[in-house]
DNA sequence: GCGATTTTTGAATGATCAATCAAAAACCTA
DNA sequence: TAGGTTTTTGATTGATCATTCAAAAATCGC
C-alpha cells in the first residue's frame, strides 16, 4: 500500500489558474508556483507533470468553473434577451472592478500563447465556439419568445458572433487604464442595441 | 573623434517590434533579439539600454508607424462613414491573413504586460485614447455630412468607444483558430450596422 | 604615431530557470 | 520487523537568462 497524497490537486489548480491569470504564463516561474501552491518542486512535477501540463490543467479547470458562468447563464431556460443583457451587465461590473482588470484567463492566453502553443490554441478555439453556441442558443430563445425581431438562422449566428466579439473586446478594454469603465459601458450599451 | 555607429537603430526597432509581436515580451530572450537584430550583446545594451527599454522603444516605434494607419485613415478629410467602413474591412482582411493571426502588438501587450508594467500600461491607455479620438473625429464628420443620423456629442463618443471595443475584440478573434474569418466578418458587419 | 573618445566584440558573470533524483517518510500486508 | 509501493523533501543539476566588462577596433586632430 503506497503513501497517500498529502493534498488534493483540484484546489491547487484553482490557485495555479489564479497565478497564471495575474502574471501570464511565461512570466510565472515554477518557483512562483511552488510558493503559491505551497508544494515542493518534486511534488509539483510528480502530480502535474511539468509547467506546461500544469498550465493546461489549470486552463481546463478555469474553463470548467469560472469560464462556464457565462455560457451557463446564456443556456438557462427563460428569456434569451434577458440572459444576454445580464451577461453584458455582469461583464461591465466584473471587468470594471479592481480584480477584473486582469480580464479573462482564456482571452489572455489567446493573446500571449496561442500563436506558438498548439494545445493552447485548441483550448482557445473551443472556448470561442462555446461562447458562440451559448449566445446562439439565447438568441434563438429570444426570437422564439418574440423578444427580438425575426431573423434567419444565419443572421442569428452572425449576431452571436458579433456579441462574442464585443465581449472579447471588453476583455481587452479591461486593461486600458482609468477610462475602462466608460469604454466597457459604451461597448455593452451599443452592442445590446443590435438586438433591436 | 569617436568611432561611429555601425548600424542605424531605427530599422532595428522595426525588427524588434516584429519579434516581440510574434513571440510576446517574456518569451523573447535577449539572445533571440541578438540573433534577429544581428547585433552583439554589448551593442544592443549600449544602444538601447536594456531589454525593457528596447521593448518600450519598439512599442513607440510601432505606435508611430503601423499603429498610426487606422487613426490616420480615420482623420483623413472626406466621408467619415466611408473611412470607418474601410477601417473595418481592412481589419477583417489583415486579421484573417496568416500574418494577421498575431493580432496587434499593442493589444497583445495590454493582455500580457499591462497589469504589472506601469510604462506599458500608459502606452496602452494612450493608444486606446488615440483610437477613440480618431473614431470620434470620423463620426463627427459623418454626422456633419449627413451620413449618419443626428446624435449628441455624448452619443458620438459612446459610439466611438463601442466601435473601438469591436476592433479590439476582432484582434482577440484573430487568435481564435480556423473560424476566425467568419467571426471577424460577423463582428464587422453588425458593428457597422450601428451607424444606421 | 599618439592620444582621446566611442563603439564593437563576445567571453564571462551571477542569477534564475525548469526539472531531476536519492533518501526519508508514509502507508499496508505478511 | 521486513518488504513493497508511492509520495515528500529539497538540494542539486545543467541550461538559460539578462547583463557586464576588458580588450580590440574605428574615427579624428595634432
Amino acid at each position: 500500500m503506497a503513501r497517500p497524497l498529502k493534498f488534493s490537486p483540484e484546489p491547487l489548480l484553482d490557485k495555479a489558474a489564479d497565478l497564471f491569470w495575474r502574471q501570464g504564463y511565461e512570466a510565472t516561474s515554477v518557483q512562483d508556483l511552488v510558493n503559491e501552491l505551497d508544494l515542493h518542486p518534486g511534488s509539483l512535477y510528480n502530480t502535474f507533470g511539468d509547467k506546461h501540463a500544469l498550465f493546461m490543467a489549470a486552463l481546463d479547470r478555469y474553463a470548467a468553473t469560472t469560464g462556464c458562468r457565462i455560457p451557463d447563464l446564456l443556456h438557462q431556460p427563460g428569456s434569451g434577451r434577458r440572459a444576454i443583457e445580464r451577461v453584458f451587465q455582469m461583464s461591465v461590473d466584473l471587468l470594471s472592478a479592481k480584480e477584473g482588470r486582469r480580464g479573462c484567463l482564456i482571452t489572455n492566453t489567446a493573446m500571449e500563447c496561442a500563436d506558438h502553443d498548439a494545445e493552447a490554441t485548441r483550448k482557445v478555439a473551443t472556448y470561442q465556439q462555446t461562447m458562440e453556441d451559448a449566445l446562439t442558443d439565447a438568441l434563438n430563445r429570444a426570437r422564439t419568445n418574440g423578444e427580438i425581431r425575426p431573423r434567419t438562422p444565419e443572421e442569428i449566428r452572425t449576431l452571436a458572433r458579433f456579441l462574442n466579439g464585443c465581449l472579447q473586446g471588453m476583455r481587452v478594454l479591461a486593461h486600458s487604464g482609468p477610462d475602462a469603465r466608460a469604454r466597457l459601458e459604451a461597448t455593452a450599451q451599443v452592442a445590446l442595441g443590435a438586438l433591436d
